[in-house]
DNA sequence: ATCCAGGTCTGTT
DNA sequence: AACAGACATGGA
């Protein structure tokens, strides 16, 4: 089916600016995404844009995945509004969204981000899926979807090791296991507040807030939290503390009195672009 | 070869 | 509460 859209809707900077690891770029302006158990392509020729699912198939998911019920240029006009020198940033890439993916998927996805680069966690996720996912076949060929907890509970540490994720093997372990067994209700977290759902998290080892803020924003589509990392540790101190080192906390206590209930999206404006090699 | 990567854990001060 | 190393692996 097709759509018409504004610019608050690019797909190459929505699949690329950090969110996503599981898609394929066909070319600038054609991408094939694995989500939700289904592969969708999705292209763009300025403001039309094609995605290769029914009319149902996107009411019922694409529309919520793709985040196409929130107004992008009231939220861009309100950042602005809170932080002028955002502007920039949104001006640079205003066809950013914050997608709505799977909880299980971002949970381990993000495990598995740590101390690693962008490509080599995609490498890392698409060879978990490939090992341990469910092989589906469509119009283009077999895929495979992203594990169930059900099937990553049966791997073992060793086992993955041998997909070469090093010491976040006993992290992943601990993670399924708690999701296995409820300790982590990931369909509870829907329903929590932010900061009790990040406490949940944080029982897993191998997931700390920044983590753990990367789920809550790219699963649970929580806008009110700011995932910490390096880039923006930087983005925060030479905004706003002229280049001086600060904790953590008080940089996390500036972010949520500047962008509030925007934390989120302003922190993927400023992440896009700010990183080096992301353009 | 050495350093670093969308961090976190486990000690020490 | 703040700081240092360790941790697996691969790419520059």
């Amino acid at each position: 089916m097709k759509l018409l859209i504004n610019e608050t809707f690019n797909i190459q900077d929505i699949m690329e600016c950090g969110q996503a690891f599981r898609y394929v770029k066909l070319d600038q302006a054609n991408y094939e995404i694995i989500a939700f158990g289904k592969r969708l392509r999705v292209s763009q020729d300025g403001n039309e844009v094609a995605f290769t699912c029914t009319e149902v198939a996107f009411e019922n998911l694409w529309e919520a995945y793709f985040d196409l019920k929130v107004d992008y240029q009231k939220l861009q006009k309100d950042l602005v509004a809170m932080e002028p020198r955002l502007e920039k940033y949104i001006d640079k890439k205003p066809g950013i969204r914050i997608l709505k993916q799977e909880p299980f998927e971002m949970m381990i996805t993000f495990i598995l981000s740590q101390n690693k680069s962008m490509p080599q966690i995609m490498k890392l996720v698409n060879r978990v899926a490939e090992n341990y996912g469910t092989k589906l076949e469509d119009q283009w060929g077999t895929y495979h979807v992203f594990p169930r907890p059900e099937q990553l509970s049966l791997v073992s540490e060793e086992a993955f090791r041998a997909l070469k994720v090093g010491f976040r093997a006993p992290y992943l372990v601990d993670a399924i296991s708690k999701v296995m067994d409820g300790r982590v209700d990931l369909e509870q977290i829907e329903v929590l507040p932010t900061d009790e759902a990040r406490t949940m998290l944080l029982q897993v080892k191998g997931i700390g807030r920044k983590v753990a803020d990367c789920i809550l924003l790219f699963a649970y589509h929580r806008m009110d939290v700011f995932p910490l990392d390096v880039w923006m540790k930087r983005a925060i101190t030479s905004l706003y503390f002229a280049g001086d080192k600060v904790s953590d906390q008080v940089m996390l206590k500036k972010a949520e009195e500047t962008f509030g209930q925007l934390s989120g999206i302003a922190q993927q404006y400023i992440f896009y672009g700010t990183v080096e090699g992301m353009e």
